[in-house]
RNA sequence: CGGAGUGUAGCUCAGUCCGGUAGAGCACCGCCUUCGGGAGGCGGGGGUCGGAGGUUCGAAUCCUCUCACUCCGACCA
């Protein structure tokens, strides 16, 4: 390809609408432009990126017997009301009516239609398992897109959906699927990281999410340094260090006058004791029933510790999104206003979290205003319902399964797997008959890969002052041509053609900026970078005196010589294919 | 949806407080010079100042309404 024929769509200033730096370089490198908010046109360059990640991630699929289908972006709503989620889903989901007056929707993801679609294929156990795919524009409805390509409203998305007979053939599938997943970021060049995941609206039980590791991810991913645990913060459990072991003697508790201590830092400083020593009291919404007329239920947590509103959502009678109380609700119910509240003589669930539970001797509101307790005991002054793990893990923690420390990175989430279950097939009675003629449920999982976000994804972690670094996998082109003086010099032309021609012949992706005088040889290094392409190969007259060319990877500092007459093994050697 | 902010040329921005014929740099077009790191000179084209209404002799500027976009929070590939 030459420059002349092809749109080179740079931008020398930053457009001011752009925050992250992937979202800055794809406009400056002339990747996309917006049309509206969350909605971007690929140019060609930005698209032959896009159609590398999708090519990847398609051989791997199929690799994995994975079978390749398309489905209706635009879906009927009677499908969503059989499975429950028209109502439950949300402003996200896009909705509009055909001249019929007739609901649809535009779908953001496809358990509905491929449930429907193989309800009706599929009569036999002997049919499963089986796994289909897509690549396919998706459109949610987001309620804040930002980061332009990186959550977008219209993204392109690979989902798959798979069909088992049982638990153990869906595990099967979904070990494959992690393993797939594997290979894909690993052959885009990425440095990833899969970890334990909620599963979220989707539903299901396990999961894993697959994260790029990148300072501007939106997630904080939890891992020890063996790599033998993982996990979403919003799931990581963590062994919490100098925890009480609840040996100590109990001791008589007494009341403290604490004025306008209302704070764990206040009455740190106050009392003179470490937050360890202290126990938190959260008064958050619960289901109101006869057993709990207030609708309130108490989280607690060591004084040093913070609540995971994720796993606070998931208590029983628990109202989620997890809301807390008022003010008022809990001055009308305890008595006192916040600052001053513990797990004493409260009429409602008690929930403490592992950090507090063997707790001796600590200090807690006394639900009296400006009055807490200290040597408070579990038993004598306190009670609690239930112990669960509620606390989001801190860096340092310990590894759960005991190997080291707990590290937290960001991470941008590409792609995210789940087993199911019957959750969909039981909804919309999707079942085969089995070996004994006896209608089964199938069981099911699904898997997605955010394709466009990769391309943001690996910018974010591949760039540099002059721009985007593609790694060779997925770059637009691979090697950037640019002659010196062609104008004035017909050797360099015919060299600078010659070596595109049998670039191309050999299977190579090859830019020979060919754009005229008037465009300087600084501008167009400066482009060639700005684009990312990973290698460069300068032909100059100063050069070809002693049969030289110039060649410069992307991401080394200098460029080095190459004898005209070696530069394709020399090429062929450094091009990761 | 709550909070904050921005809309003036393709891009980056000045002009708005204090009303008086719409500007700069880059980009673009023509000619000349230059040619290994975003060149220089001369000449040019390009704007419903986000939109609607109002105040005024006169509005980019003041007032009202509205739309769009960005950022921060709760959700997701």
């Amino acid at each position: 390809m030459r420059t002349s024929q092809y749109l080179i769509a740079t931008l020398r200033e930053t457009p001011a609408d752009a925050e992250v730096i992937s979202h800055q370089l794809m406009l400056r490198a002339g990747l996309i432009r917006k049309l509206a908010s969350g909605m971007y046109t690929w140019l060609p360059a930005g698209l032959r990126v896009l159609h590398k990640v999708t090519a990847i991630v398609r051989e791997e699929m199929n690799r994995s017997g994975a079978l390749e289908v398309s489905m209706p972006v635009v879906q009927s709503a009677e499908l969503w009301q059989e499975s429950g989620r028209w109502d439950k889903m949300g402003p996200e989901l896009l909705r509009f009516v055909d001249r019929h007056e007739r609901p649809f929707c535009l779908g953001p993801t496809h358990e509905e239609v491929i449930t429907d679609l193989i309800r009706n294929e599929f009569n036999s156990y002997k049919q499963l398992p089986a796994n289909f795919y897509q690549i396919q524009m998706k459109f949610r409805d987001e309620r804040r897109p930002r980061f332009g390509i990186m959550r977008a409203r219209e993204f392109l998305m690979k989902d798959a959906y798979s069909f088992h007979i049982n638990q153990a053939s869906l595990e099967q599938t979904y070990q494959l699927m992690y393993q797939t997943y594997s290979n894909i970021f690993s052959r885009l060049g990425l440095d990833f990281r899969a970890v334990l995941a909620d599963t979220g609206n989707i539903g299901g039980s396990t999961s894993h999410e697959f994260h790029v590791l990148a300072d501007s991810g939106e997630d904080d991913i939890v891992f020890n340094s063996t790599g033998s645990y993982s996990a979403n913060i919003e799931l990581a459990d963590g062994l919490i260090r100098d925890l009480d072991d609840g040996s100590a003697d109990m001791l008589q508790s007494r009341e403290l006058d604490t004025a306008q201590a209302h704070t764990i830092e206040a009455l740190t400083s106050l009392l003179d004791l470490p937050a360890t020593r202290l126990i938190k009291t959260l008064i958050v919404k619960a289901v109101q029933s006869d057993t709990n007329p207030h609708g309130l239920m108490a989280l607690v947590l060591r004084g040093d510790q913070e609540l995971n509103d994720i796993k606070a959502e998931k208590l029983s009678g628990i109202v989620s999104p997890l809301t807390f109380a008022t003010d008022e609700e809990i001055e009308n119910v305890i008595g006192c206003k916040p600052g001053c509240l513990g797990p004493n003589h409260l009429d409602f669930p008690v929930v403490v979290d592992r950090s507090a539970e063997k707790m001796r001797n600590f200090i807690c509101g006394a639900n009296k205003s400006s009055i807490h307790l200290a040597d408070a005991n579990w038993g004598k002054d306190c009670r609690f319902d239930m112990v669960a793990d509620i606390r989001k893990i801190k860096e340092g923690d310990l590894s759960p399964d005991g190997q080291g420390e707990l590290l937290i990175k960001r991470g941008i989430e590409v792609g995210h797997i789940f087993q199911l279950g019957t959750k969909y097939s039981q909804a919309m009675n999707a079942s085969v008959l089995d070996e004994n003629g006896r209608s089964v449920l199938m069981t099911m999982g699904c898997y997605g890969i955010g394709v466009s976000r990769i391309v943001a994804a690996a910018i974010e972690q591949n760039n540099d002052a002059n721009g985007i670094i593609w790694p060779d996998a997925i770059a637009p082109f691979q090697v950037a041509i640019i002659p010196l003086n062609a104008h004035k010099s017909p050797r360099v032309t015919e060299i600078s053609e010659q070596l595109m021609t049998d670039l191309e012949k050999a299977g190579f992706e090859v830019l020979l900026d060919d754009r005229d005088k008037k465009t300087s040889p600084g501008v167009k290094f400066a482009d060639m970078e700005l684009m990312g392409i990973p290698h460069r190969i300068v032909v100059s007259d100063r050069g070809l005196e002693n049969n030289e060319l110039e060649y410069k990877s992307r991401r080394a500092e200098n460029a080095e010589s190459v004898p005209l007459a070696s530069v394709m093994e020399f090429l062929s050697a450094r091009i990761a294919t």
